[in-house]
DNA sequence: ATGTTGACAGCCA
DNA sequence: CTGGCTGCCAACA
């Protein structure tokens, strides 16, 4: 593909590094993780970065959903794997996260 | 340079 | 949490 410097590498490893110390059977929002890297107001940008980060490595990009606890759209998977963690699902599409979300 | 789109957030009802 | 409206930023046509 095309994707060689499409985003910058050094925001995706700012992004990606917070994702991987979220624990097992917990998720974290867009939101969150947009303020831990210092882009607060840029929580698309997280997400944009995410959507390629399977090119970066592996990463556990399915404990990272939106303020309403909703999934990544277009991307099946990804509730089988939370399931797999053990994460509370409220239904096919949403994650309980009153149980699930990640407090720092 | 201008306008759309999006794995979103925050405020209000 | 759900649904509607507005605000932000970067990628894309």
């Amino acid at each position: 593909m095309k994707w060689g410097k499409c985003i910058d590498e050094q925001l995706v490893y700012e992004i990606l590094s917070v994702v991987e110390e979220i624990p097992e059977g917990k998720v974290a929002t867009y939101g969150q993780i947009a303020r831990l890297i210092g882009r607060e107001n840029n929580a698309r940008l997280v997400g944009r970065v995410l959507s390629i980060a399977e090119y970066y490595g592996s990463y556990p990009c399915q404990r990272v959903v939106n303020h309403a606890g909703r999934l990544a759209p277009g991307w099946k998977e990804q509730r089988e794997l939370l399931e797999a963690e053990g994460v509370p699902m409220k239904d096919a599409s949403h994650v309980d996260l009153k149980n699930s979300r990640w407090e720092l």
